[in-house]
DNA sequence: AATAAAAATTAGATATGTCTAAAATAAGTT
DNA sequence: AACTTATTTTAGACATATCTAATTTTTATT
């Protein structure tokens, strides 16, 4: 059993090797300085924590370069996130939380370590494939899914996306999209959200621009770009 | 903020304070040996916390004599236990937890800070004033509501129990429950619960055994005796 | 290639929460 | 009331996780 600290020092190393730098890549190794900035901690803090996960076999640490995981720590990190991304949804989903203020609750249940809870929550949730805000969710084999859909209802204003599926696939609904002008493959963009009612207006690429009501924003799955 | 074994002590302190001794009275003040007990650790060490929480305004603390709760640490030990129920409700309501189960899983989450949480949990779940095992949940304000019923979908084999409440009033449903001679205050012992389906043999004070679908006992509520 | 700057590590200090063993106090017994 | 037993507290040790300051190593710059 690892402590809370040490799980998160997996997962920042985990979420740094997964960041792409400015050279266009991901880093080959996550370096004590840039852990320590994301834990909100000291350099010198971090290197004793390495060098313990490292003797329990999480990461690989090469001294004055940097670390990367093991099987074994990828493993238990993806494990992390995923019931990260999972609370996050239940969150956004069941209890109506605004999507910007997830954050900081998820962060204290990813530490509840229960395979069953994680496992049935999923289940609960519908196994969705990514949180709400568009990022993947692995499944309980650790598998990330690469599609990366989210629900239009979720976006935001200035957002350009294009419609990838329809998630609950009514008579009415898809008559109504028709009637719109809108199908799988459209692109649109985001122009504003109201918060009074969660209406959107957006305007498709081809077309003019117009209003979208929640309960239809709802179900339409898009992806960015 | 408290840590969590601070959160741990408190509650230690709280049940033992609610707990009926052998002379049927509660306790008017806790002793470190049976904290110790009950945190698995040592009174010597327990002796320690509770000088600290003491400082802290949580409790009083004799020497020698024992510890009582003040009025901050009473709402905040009444928090742990709200929390701690409702989670074990959710568990066991919504992911299909057995009721024995969900114990160890809910200590854990009951030290996930953040009232908005809860409150929003607890409206998810219809304001339950009971949990799985029939204990009362604190409402926000701390108060606890003193009848005690829970639904007879979630009671043992061995129970003897009253109808106190129809959660679900559907016609169907109360046709039904009249036809087999079930209503408010008839009296019944559970014979038999079946694993394979959730249906229960009942035995009605007055009547014949009979069995019930878990889909007709989930929407009674009984109280004890 | 020499030097300056940045980053990582080590060494030693501090705070926390736990423990064991010994001393102090309270409660029970003859 | 004196003695025995149980409980609580104190004192000192230890492991963990953190920090600052100093040292080592790597990277960048002239």
């Amino acid at each position: 059993m690892l402590t809370r600290s040490e799980e998160d020092h997996l997962k920042a190393v985990h979420a740094l090797l997964q960041t792409i730098g400015a050279d266009g890549k991901a880093a080959k190794a996550a370096g004590t300085k840039d852990i320590a900035e994301r834990l909100r901690t000291k350099a010198s803090s971090v290197t004793d924590m390495l060098k313990k996960l490292a003797a329990k076999g999480y990461l690989k640490h090469e001294p004055y370069y940097g670390v990367k995981l093991t099987a074994k720590g990828e493993t238990l990190a993806l494990q992390l996130v995923r019931r990260h991304r999972l609370w996050e949804t239940f969150l956004v989903e069941r209890l109506g939380f605004g999507w910007d203020e997830v954050h900081e609750v998820a962060e204290q249940m990813e530490h509840v370590a229960s395979d069953k809870l994680t496992d049935r929550l999923d289940d609960y949730l519908g196994n969705p494939g990514f949180d709400p805000h568009g990022d993947p969710i692995p499944d309980r084999k650790g598998k990330i899914r690469t599609k990366r859909t989210q629900r239009l209802s979720l976006c935001k204003g200035g957002e350009a996306v294009r419609i990838a599926a329809v998630s609950d696939t009514t008579d009415g609904l898809l008559r109504l999209l028709d009637s719109k002008g809108l199908r799988i493959g459209t692109q649109l963009t985001v122009l504003e959200v109201h918060a009074f009612d969660g209406s959107m207006d957006i305007k498709p690429k081809n077309g003019a621009a117009f209003s979208l009501s929640k309960d239809v924003s709802h179900h339409l799955q898009v992806e960015r770009g």
